[in-house]
Order: structure tokens, then C-alpha cells, then sequence
DNA sequence: TGAATAATTGAATAACCGTTCAAATATAAG
DNA sequence: CTTATATTTGAACGGTTATTCAATTATTCA
């Protein structure tokens, strides 16, 4: 295959432009400690955003700043009670993308 | 269950602070476009360092500087053939994140 | 040995992003 | 209605990082 014809093919077969950038930002969600930390608070339950910044010494306000990225990527969803919010993960497809990074970090990478 | 005891439950079961960050490491590195395209490109098979080029219409300068990244993150492997050095995903544990990645953004999400 | 090609590297610039602080909104309780 | 509590929001600051450009290293070929 000639080096002209390498390149065609490979540029063909690769996924198209909107979802490799797709697939970038929704990682970039995950590619953060302080939204890691919570999403990891959210598997093991329910909380209140409160109760999320006292599990992990943060102020309330980058809490919340960091949930509004983590809804607008739909990995966590919040329902209100009350004054309150309780927040959980959105789906369990969130939860198999961090076991996904776990399971590939264990093995020694 | 008091609230003083949900703070603790919760910061006793979650995953320790080095392994969350790892796992956010890790995921930063998939988090951006770039590199996502790059190895999108891998996947479809080995290319040297000036075909990524070609492919993603970037200069090599930039590949290269991405290209590291990736490599310090053990996601791809380069090894040198001559003048050039051909790259390869490192294990397809690689290719099970991406896919892992892909299928939540399939799914409508 | 010297010229040419492939890739890496370092420094600099520019854009992006997380946190903080202050202010605003929403709900409950007195 | 007023106060207190829970959360959200916006602006600003500081740190991180991707790209560019120039210089350097490594290898082949004449």
C-alpha cells in the first residue's frame, strides 16, 4: 500500500470529527480530581451538596460549581427537598467508565 | 443514621485519594481532542509519527509533543524503525476505555 | 565526512479551567 | 414579613497546558 494510500485509509476508517470530540469532553469530565472525588462520594450514595463538601473538605461553592459540569454532562442528577439537593449518579454507565479507569490503573498500567 | 456518622461512612468507603487521582490522570490524558484523534488513528493501525501528521492535518512538532503524553501514560508504545518510530497502542486495554467511552456517548446520553 | 530526513525537545505565547469571594436565588421557619 | 439556611451563580485570579517556532539529536545515504 503506498504512503499516499495509507493515509486515505486510515483517515476513512478513524470515527468522524463530532464524535472523537464527543468522546474527548466527556472524559475530560472524569480527568478531574475534585469531580472524581465526588463522583466516587456518589457511588457509594445519595448526598446533599453540603454533605458532598463536608465528605471532602471543600467549600460549598466550588461543590456546586463542579456538579453543574458533571449535570451538564449528564453523569449526576439532582432532585430537590426542601431547601436541599440531593444529588446521585445519573446512570450506571458512569459508574462502569470509572471501574473501566480502575480496572486498567490496578493492573500496574 | 446521625449526619455527623454519613460523612464518615462515606469518606471511610470511598476509593483512597492517590487512586482517585490516578484515575483523573489518567482520564485527562483521553480528554483531549487531539489526543483522542491520535489515538483513534492508532487503533486503525501502526503509523509513524509524520503519517499521524498527514492523517490529522497537524504539524509533526504537535503530534510529538502529544505523542509524549501519551507515552508517559503507557498509552502507546513507539518503537524505532531507522530514521522514523513507528507507534502502536500500548495493550488494548486502551481500546476498552475508548469503547467504554464511546458507547455511553452512543447511547443518546 | 557531509547533506538530508525523521523525530524530539525547550521556550514562549495564548487559551482554558478550577477555585475563591461576593452576591443572588430559593425555600423553610419564626 | 423577616430571618436563617441551602444552593447557585458570576467575575476575577492563578495555574495548567496545547500549539508554535527554532534548535537539536539520530539515522540514512551519497
Amino acid at each position: 500500500m503506498e504512503e499516499k494510500d495509507i493515509i486515505e485509509f486510515v483517515r476513512n476508517k478513524i470515527a468522524d470529527e463530532e464524535t472523537i470530540y464527543d468522546l474527548a469532553e466527556l472524559f475530560k469530565v472524569f480527568g478531574d480530581t475534585t469531580r472524581a472525588k465526588i463522583l466516587s462520594c456518589l457511588e457509594v450514595r445519595d448526598l446533599y451538596v453540603s454533605e458532598i463538601a463536608d465528605v471532602l473538605h471543600m467549600s460549598i461553592s466550588a461543590v456546586s460549581h463542579q456538579l453543574r459540569v458533571l449535570r451538564n454532562a449528564k453523569l449526576v442528577k439532582g432532585i430537590k427537598e426542601g431547601k436541599e439537593v440531593k444529588y446521585s449518579l445519573d446512570d450506571n454507565h458512569v459508574m462502569m467508565i470509572i471501574e473501566c479507569g480502575m480496572s486498567h490503573i490496578k493492573e500496574g498500567i
